[in-house]
DNA sequence: GCATGATAGTTACATATGAAACTAATTCAG
DNA sequence: CTGAATTAGTTTCATATGTAACTATCATGC
């Protein structure tokens, strides 16, 4: 018997359904910072990156955000524009250029944080405790293997 | 006792780590049909609603696969320029726009289709099929908890 | 019928994004 | 030292995307 031709189905093709999803999360996220606080949502992640991790060059913020340099580089300048980071200087390598959020730009992100975790559990709420953690460990296990498979190719 | 001052901590936050999962599935899924097929992702969407849903306007593609008109127009206006695409008319309502793979439209269909499917199964491979049904019931209900919200505001 | 409003689709403008070229600073081989 | 190769970051250009205005067609009330 030979295989019936498969079907995609879009509805649930798994990369479809991550990329609406995330879509949705994000726009109704983003609706949080971008009235009130005229953020875009690089300069906001810049922010939170800035806000967990001290001084970080923006390289670095790139990496933890995953999001490339030049990104980073556009929504840095926004955000010196309108002095919420700061830039240091690195003696010891002057190519460097070390961020960190100003005293603005803290206040900021003080305001901001509360919102987005309220909005991350309003979204849990729909699940268990355990199922919580179920998901969080699944997404996990799928980002590794897409990276594995991104690197083999 | 008061509360801790809550941190964000961006690895941890859901809509973050949806973020970056969705867009490395989808640029992993990309390169399978951006350089052999030169579609975009968009133009991919629509031949897979088109592909699965017999006649279609490009409003209804747009609802199908969760993309403004705007968008499909212009994906269909590249289709429809190499041949991928047919238009019919509707004697009834001559604004509708039914639309349809053209017989190179279905070929191209047929040959990615497997593409997407067998790089879906290699993602899914990290779970055991129980926890394969888990995720996508765990994420179709934060799916829809996210519209809930969205709507409620 | 015919003005008013709604709907399908396209076009135009303004903004966002990615790839590649570019500048400046550093490292390292010889 | 000194020149080639690296690295951090910015700028440029070409493309992509979203919002709003626009055209064409249809539905409705009168």
């Amino acid at each position: 018997m030979p295989n019936a031709l498969q079907a995609l189905e879009l509805e649930n093709f798994l990369p479809y359904r991550l990329s609406v999803l995330a879509q949705l999360v994000s726009e109704s996220l983003h609706d949080l910072y971008t009235q009130p606080f005229g953020l875009s949502v690089t300069q906001w992640r810049v922010m939170a990156a800035l806000g967990r991790f001290a001084p970080l060059t923006a390289s670095e913020v790139g990496q933890r955000i995953v999001m490339d340099k030049v990104a980073v580089s556009r929504a840095v300048a926004g955000l010196l524009e309108r002095g919420l980071v700061e830039r240091a200087t690195d003696r010891s390598d002057r190519r460097r250029v070390p961020l960190r959020l100003s005293a603005r730009g803290r206040t900021m992100h003080a305001r901001i944080v509360p919102l987005a975790l309220a909005y991350q559990e309003k979204l849990y709420e729909t699940l268990s405790p355990v199922e919580r953690l179920s998901f969080d460990a699944l997404s996990d296990r799928l980002f590794a293997r897409a990276q594995t498979l991104r690197n083999a190719d």
